[in-house]
DNA sequence: TCAATAGTGTCTATGAGACACTATTAA
DNA sequence: TTAATAGTGTCTCATAGACACTATTGA
């Protein structure tokens, strides 16, 4: 049985050539790490780089036969203290003068990680609103505009689809989570109408301080 | 001046590592170039597999310090005698075991092309309706897919965004560009009012046949 | 009672879909 | 005139936006 991701000597090309023969890139892996912690903006998780003393976004260079997934989940954990959920892929950066150590590829992700779920160390890494995330080196400023672009995408149409809020909730919860991802107010009586049909109603009811007491609902799973 | 590229000497990592001494894998990079004929279906380039025989999308590996659109081009000059325009990137597959000669990334790129400036090499390429060239080898059916959603996005909104026509031209000729990229048929008006704010019409009136001569547009440059 | 939050009724403007109609040409 | 294609008028239905209203609680 072949070791997966090792690099076989058999296979030539048509020049004769063996696949190791050819040179190859680095490929490292960038993510953007974006939540909303409660009542707050949404923000992103930056970590200090050890060189250089500034903040960027966390990365790591994959590893031999390493699915790019777990390579973003591998460098969060040794970089930022922080479990990270489901990488998706955003792009590849491939500007050969991208990075001064070489040919590296930069596959940029986006990882979506509930507030509750976010545990980061202070020490080499923080969270801020990505509005005072940026002038970041490497391009990491594109990187994180492709993250908030894609994820605002996915908040358009179904309620909380990366989860960032715990089952159940009320619908000003989840108003008040769209709005911070979307970074404007929502109309309370047009939101609900749109997402109504997309969630079902629990029994439970919150009841806290003054107001009607809210209906929590949950996600319909269709 | 160092040249672009290639990978310096002089970085050293947290364990004193250079990037060079980590395993790197092969990068390559496949592409869906689709178009449609005239009065055709959507279609999309293959080439011949000159080991396996078989019929696939055209790939090639990228060459050190490449950009991964240039590597793209030459893959489809070089193996279809395509001349291809501007790939863009859909994703990256990257299962360790996918590729059986080793550890290699596959980059998927989707590029447009007009049948009109599509030339390609009868001895090694093809042009076949997506419907028909399914059941390849390497995990290209995912790639067209993501290629052939890709497109139909982008012509949902916009008229023929990627120049599958050439300009001036009538609604008809745009209203059946669009209906084979979709796959389904649309209806002439509503597709008319929905693209005509965002064309202008010229002089010239096209006179083939009987009927009433058609107005010639032209995109709108907003 | 008042303040506060949850939730509904309903009007309006917009636009997609659908169908019937008019317009202009070649043969 | 007829067949064929281009283009318009207009009705209907669904829906987003907006605003006012009712509902239910704690203090």
């Amino acid at each position: 049985m072949r070791k997966l991701g090792a690099v076989t000597d058999e296979y030539r090309d048509a020049s004769g050539k063996r696949l190791a023969d050819y040179p190859r890139p680095s490929v490292a892996v960038d993510a953007a790490v974006l939540t909303v912690p409660a009542g707050g903006p949404l923000s992103v998780v930056q970590v200090r780089d050890p060189a250089e003393g500034d903040w960027r976004l966390p990365g790591t260079f994959v590893h031999e036969g390493e699915r790019l997934a777990d390579a973003v989940l591998r460098g969060l954990r040794d970089k930022a203290g922080v479990s990270g959920l489901a990488p998706q892929q955003l792009h590849v950066f491939d500007d050969p003068s991208r990075d001064d150590r070489g040919w590296v590829l930069s596959v940029a992700h986006l990882d979506v990680v509930p507030a509750a779920a976010l545990v980061l160390d202070d020490e080499r890494a923080r969270l801020v609103p990505i509005h005072q995330a940026r002038a970041m080196a490497h391009g990491h400023d594109e990187i994180l505009d492709f993250a908030v672009e894609r994820l605002r995408a996915a908040y358009t149409e179904a309620p909380d689809p990366h989860g960032l809020l715990a089952e159940p909730f009320t619908m000003s919860e989840l108003r008040r989570v769209h709005e911070a991802v979307r970074g404007t107010g929502l109309l309370p009586d047009t939101f609900r109408r749109a997402m109504l049909p997309q969630l079902v109603a629990t029994e439970a009811k919150r009841v806290e301080g003054p107001g009607k007491p809210a209906t929590r609902f949950r996600r319909r799973t269709a």
